[in-house]
DNA sequence: CCTTATTCTGTACGACGTACGGAGTTAGCC
DNA sequence: GGCTAACTCCGTACGTCGTACAGAATAAGG
């Protein structure tokens, strides 16, 4: 039970790391690994047996090696996190190759984040303090900047768009993978937890303290939920339109 | 450096610690401490040092207490972080108290939220897992719920409308906490940071591969950007309001 | 072959959460 | 008052973690 940060050391060093421009050392004795090796190791790890479980020991008994072996490749558990991170940016597919408008390709997007971060749930737990700016982020940003250029929108106004986006999707992914942590963690389902905590909970949560939830949990509205991800994109798409349809007509029509 | 998790342990005993339904016992040396004393020491060093450095060794010595004693009123770390969420959560206005339509009320909820994150930047960091259901998250879900009465929509799609205003500020919240998390733990500035890699980034961002990202850069969108919190609230809100007025429509009026 | 740059490893340190067992303290009962 | 049961508090100890450090093994350049 460990909260992990994405790292804070040498900045160049961090970055070199990340873009892999170290070049091959003549001397010495031939290299076992490289640090993308790891980080693809890391990320096993981590999807199998979560960001708890993730340590540099059982990173490296899974590669055969020594635990401190890894420290030739990677500075520090952090960096490694970096690696993973940004790694795991390349699964989102760029919106600029995706087809259909700006609105179509947000859409598509947002699914398929969703989809990368039920695979790697870890990545939305890591702090990541500031943004690593690996290749894999920096050419989703230029990728997704570029396929907004059609809404006309101002460029302040335009990066808002794809920030907005971002967080929204990364919050609501949040709330859906969470609970997929904590069956695995728990080893209980939903269903288990809450019958659980029914008994005491029926007699905490009285009709007159909680008259509304109580009326929606007897009208079964918390077991049949709207899919709650997919309204608040549609939701944000919806208030993101306006505002460029509302900013065209400012801007005299186009 | 640890990835902290809330409660997975005895169910009952978790919510009886967050709802405080233990009685006081007869016997034995009278208590020096409760529960929720040690929650508040506990918020009062995971604001001052982040969740990092929050340890039972490091609660129990700013209680002047032996690390094991704490175990006496809290069954472990994990639900002691669950009881500090939940009084985190209490800080949070209610919104059938604050004055306005759902949306003055929503729109000034998601700035305290905001603050409130701010003050305690750790809360986004805690893998929450299932939600501990704590009076103070109950109380503020019976209090959305009840505001978003006036808007007359079906209880499903009310529901949605907070899961996703809450997924929101959530995301957008993080986004914004963290860059001032990373100021702390690394004590560089937003600047200092930049700065460092500017050198090294210069090289790897190039015109020809990275066209927008330039472009935008040097036109400094990137020093002086919108507040993207608030337009990204802004436009979650016109969606929402969009939405309501359509089903208002299909409904025929109101 | 010797030097030098690298890779890899074993050991060790100080942190962590917390299991366990025992010492000290109070209230009720005889 | 004395006994016992319930309870609080604490010292010690175990297994985990990240990683500093020092050294051994390995390869290329001179």
């Amino acid at each position: 039970m460990t909260t992990e940060y994405s790292a804070g050391g040498d900045p160049t060093r961090s970055l070199e790391l990340l873009w892999g421009v170290r070049e091959r050392p003549k001397r010495g004795p031939r290299p076992k690994l490289t640090a993308p090796r790891i980080a693809e190791a890391a990320i096993e790890v981590a999807d199998a047996e979560g960001l708890a479980a993730l340590s540099m020991r059982r990173v490296a008994e899974r590669l055969g090696v020594s635990p401190m072996s890894l420290y030739t490749y990677v500075p520090g558990k952090a960096e490694l996190l970096d690696l993973m991170l940004d790694t795991v940016q390349g699964e989102a597919p760029l919106l600029d190759e995706l087809p259909g408008g700006w609105r179509a390709r947000a859409e598509r997007w947002a699914r398929e984040s969703l989809a990368s971060y039920q695979r790697h749930p870890w990545v939305l737990q890591v702090a990541t303090s500031r943004p690593p700016m690996g290749p894999n982020e920096l050419t989703w940003s230029e990728s997704a900047l570029r396929a907004l250029a059609e809404t006309g929108l101002p460029d302040r106004e335009m990066v808002a768009v794809v920030s907005s986006l971002d967080n929204y999707v990364k919050g609501a992914a949040r709330a859906a993978v969470d609970a997929a942590l904590a069956e695995r963690r728990t080893g209980m389902s939903d269903e288990q937890h809450y019958r659980a905590r029914e008994p005491l909970l029926a007699r905490l949560i009285t009709p007159d303290r909680f008259p509304t939830m109580n009326r929606l949990h007897y009208a079964g509205v918390f077991d049949a939920p709207v899919d709650d991800f997919e309204f608040g994109l549609q939701r944000l798409l919806d208030g993101i339109e306006h505002f460029i349809a509302r900013h065209r007509d400012d801007t005299g029509g186009g």
